[in-house]
DNA sequence: CGGAGCGTGTAAACCGGTTTAGTTTGGTCT
DNA sequence: AGACCAAACTAAACCGGTTTACACGCTCCG
C-alpha cells in the first residue's frame, strides 16, 4: 500500500527541518548541530531512506559508476583470464563506495572509441579503467578532449598525465630466463604478445635484455598477438627453424598451453626436449601436463589498486602512480634441463603425431 | 569557451517552441506537426544535442542499464571462458539501444543478494539477467519482491515467471554419448558439474538417460564443481577405479582439460587408452593435444538473444521463452575407439609419470 | 449560430536531490 | 543599548528532462 519509496522530503518532515540540511547531514557538511544531525539520521533511519543516486546524479553531474570498455577481436574474446579476476578486483572496492562498474566489450577501435565517446558525453561513468595500453594509444587524447578520469594499467608513453598502477614484469621475465639459462638451455625462443600493446612490447623488450645479459641469441622471436591460435602458429615456425630452441618463454599463459599442444603434437617430450613457461599464472596453466612453469601476477590486487587510484584521482584530481609487487616466478614442471642431443629433433618421432589435427586452421 | 553542452532549453529556444514539445519529438510522441518536427530535429541537429541520461532517469525512474551478477569463488574465477564471450553478445545488443550494461563480481551467495537488492532499489538498473541458475533459486523470490525484471539462462523450475533464454544440451550430452558408444565404448564415466545448478544437473541427468537408452553401467559419474581443479581430482578418482572407463564425458571444457592432464600425467594415451569430451568448445579446448572433442555453444549468440528478451520484456511486460539452436557436436582428436586390452591399466605406465605433480593441490 | 471535437502547442508541476543566498537566533564587544 | 558576528537553519533556484492540464484556432455538424 503505503510502500513508496521515501524521498528526503519525508526524512525532513519527520525530523522536522528543511530538505536541505537532510542533504547536508548526508553529505557530512559541517554547519549542523549535533543534536539535530542526530535526529536526521534517525529519521532517515526509521523510514529507512537513501539517496536516490539518479537524482543525485542529475544534481551533481556524477554517475557513480566507473568504466570498463574491453576491445577484443570477436573470435579470441574468450582467451584472457586475466579480466574476470581484475573485476572482481574492482568490484570489491566500488561496492563499498556505492559506485558501480559499467562495462562494454567492443570489436573494433572504432566502436570502442565511440563507446568512450558515449559513455563520457553522457555522463555515465565518472572515469574509466584503460586496459591493454598500446604504444600511442589514441584513448589518450580522446579522454583529455572529452575531460573524463583515467587510469591506466601500465606505463603509457611520455605527455601522458593520467596516473598508471604498474606491475613490473621485467623482473618476471629476467627470472625466467635465469631460471632456464641455470638450467643450461643456451637455445631460448620467445612467442611475445602483441608487439602494439605495452606490455606485448615491454615483455619482449624484457625478454631480449635478459637474453643479451646472459650472451646468448636473441633472433629465436615471434611476435604474435596474445592469443592462443597466435602462440600455436609461432610454435610451430620457431620449432621449423633447423636449428629450434631448446626452451620457449610465451608472453602469456593461453599461448604457453597452445604451444604444449604443439610441441605434445610433434611428439616432443615437455619438459625433456622442449622447456616451456607461461606468463600470469592463470588456472588452467597448472592443471595441463606437464604443469606449467609460469609467472604468477595478481590481478584481483590489481583491480582493487586500479579503482582505489582510479577514485582518489576523482576526488582529489590527483593520484600518484603505483607500482605493485613484481610478478613471482613459479616453478612446476615444464622446465627442465635441455636433452643431451645435439641434432635437431629426438629420434623416433611418430610420423603419425604430426600433422594430424583435423581443427586447427 | 562557450561550448557547454545545450539542453533541451537551447533546442526549444533555437527551434521557436516549449520544453515539453521538444521531449516530444525526441520520444516519437504523436501530436507534433510534421513542419515544427523536422524544425525540432534541425535545431537538436545543429546544436548536437542529446537528451540526457540522468535526467531522463530520473524523471523515468529508468536507469538505461541492465544488470548482470556473477557470483564466483574467488579462485576460480577466471575458469569461466563463457561471460566475456556472452557480455559481447550482450554489449552488441545493448549499445545500439544506448543503454548500458553494469556488472558486478560477487564472491559469495549473501554479498549477490545484497548487490542485486542495492542495485534494484537504487533504480541503477531497470533489468536482470540471471546466468548460473540453481535448483530453487533464491534469486527469484527477491527480485520478485524487488518488482525488478530479469530474463533466466536456462530454464527454471515451476512457479517461476520470468522468460528464460534456453539452450537444450540435452541433445549435445547424447550427442557424445551416442558418439563414444558409436566407436565402441562400453564403460563411459561423466564428470559432471555442480549438481546444485541447473545446467549441472541436467547435463548429468542427460547423459544418465543417455547411457541407460545405451544399455551401459551408469555408476561412473562425479559431481563436481566445473572447476579444473574440480575435474582434475574427479578425474583421479575415476581412474583409480579398479575398473576404470574408457571414456569420459566433462560437464564442460575447463574440467576436461584438467583431466586430460591427469590422464597424460598417468601414461595414459588420449585417445587410445582414454577418450575424452568437453562441453562449450571454448577457445583453449582446440590448441591442447589431443585437441578436444567437444560440444559447441554460441555465447555470443546467447548474449544477444538474453539482451532483446530482457529488453522486450522491460518494454512490453512480457517476453517468449527462446529456445536457441541445440549444441552441436564437434569431434576432434581427442575421441576414438577403445584400446584392446582388458585389464584397468595399459602396460607400461612408466612409474616416473606418476605423481610428479607439485604445484596441485 | 453554438458547441463538440480535433490538431497543435504551451505553461507548469514533477522527479529527488544539491546548493546558494538569506534569515533567524543568541552571544559578545564596546 | 546598539553594532556586529557566527552558528544554525530555511526557502528557493537549479540540474534536465517528462508529463499533465489546459489554451487556442479550426472544422464539422445539428
Amino acid at each position: 500500500m503505503g510502500a513508496r519509496k521515501p524521498n528526503i522530503s519525508d526524512v525532513a518532515r519527520k525530523a522536522g527541518v528543511s530538505n536541505g540540511l537532510v542533504s547536508f547531514v548526508v553529505n557530512n557538511r559541517p554547519g549542523v548541530a549535533p543534536e539535530t544531525r542526530q535526529r536526521i539520521l534517525d529519521a532517515a533511519g526509521e523510514l529507512g531512506w537513501r539517496p536516490s543516486p539518479s537524482a543525485r546524479s542529475l544534481s551533481l553531474k556524477t554517475s557513480f559508476a566507473l568504466g570498463l570498455v574491453i576491445r577484443r577481436k570477436e573470435d579470441l574474446i574468450s582467451a584472457d583470464p586475466f579480466f574476470p579476476a581484475f573485476i572482481a578486483g574492482l568490484e570489491s572496492v566500488l561496492a563499498s563506495e556505492g559506485r558501480v562498474l559499467v562495462l562494454s566489450v567492443v570489436s573494433d577501435v572504432a566502436a570502442e572509441l565511440r563507446t568512450y565517446r558515449t559513455l563520457a558525453e553522457d555522463s555515465r561513468v565518472d572515469g574509466f579503467i584503460l586496459t591493454d595500453l598500446q604504444h600511442n594509444d589514441t584513448r589518450f587524447k580522446l579522454l583529455e578532449e572529452l575531460g573524463v578520469p583515467a587510469v591506466a594499467l601500465g606505463r603509457p608513453g611520455e605527455g601522458v598525465t593520467v596516473p598508471c598502477v604498474q606491475l613490473d614484469d621485467t623482473r618476471g621475465i629476467a627470472g625466467v630466463v635465469e631460471h632456464l639459462v641455470g638450467l643450461g638451455h643456451t637455445r631460448i625462443g620467445h612467442v611475445a604478445g602483441d608487439p602494439a600493446m605495452v606490455h606485448g612490447g615491454r615483455r619482449r623488450e624484457s625478454f631480449d635484455a635478459a637474453i643479451a645479459e646472459a650472451g646468448l641469441d636473441g633472433t629465436l622471436v615471434i611476435e604474435t598477438d596474445f592469443s592462443a591460435g597466435g602462440g600455436a602458429e609461432a610454435t610451430r615456425r620457431l620449432l621449423d627453424n633447423p636449428h629450434p630452441p631448446t626452451a620457449i618463454v610465451y608472453a602469456n599463459d593461453p599461448m604457453a598451453v597452445a604451444g604444449l599442444g604443439v610441441a605434445q603434437r610433434r611428439g616432443l617430450r615437455v619438459p625433456d626436449d622442449l622447456s616451456i613457461t607461461g606468463f600470469d599464472g592463470t588456472d588452467i596453466s597448472g592443471y595441463v601436463f606437464p604443469a606449467l612453469t609460469t609467472v604468477t601476477s595478481d590481478p584481483v590486487e590489481w583491480g582493487r589498486v586500479a579503482a582505489r587510484t582510479l577514485l582518489a584521482y576523482i576526488a582529489n584530481g590527483k593520484a600518484d602512480d603505483v607500482e605493485l609487487p613484481p610478478a613471482a616466478l613459479l616453478i612446476r614442471e615444464s622446465t627442465s634441463p635441455p636433452a643431451r642431443h645435439d641434432g635437431a629433433f629426438p629420434a623416433g618421432v611418430p610420423a603419425s603425431a604430426r600433422g594430424t589435427a583435423a581443427a586447427h586452421k
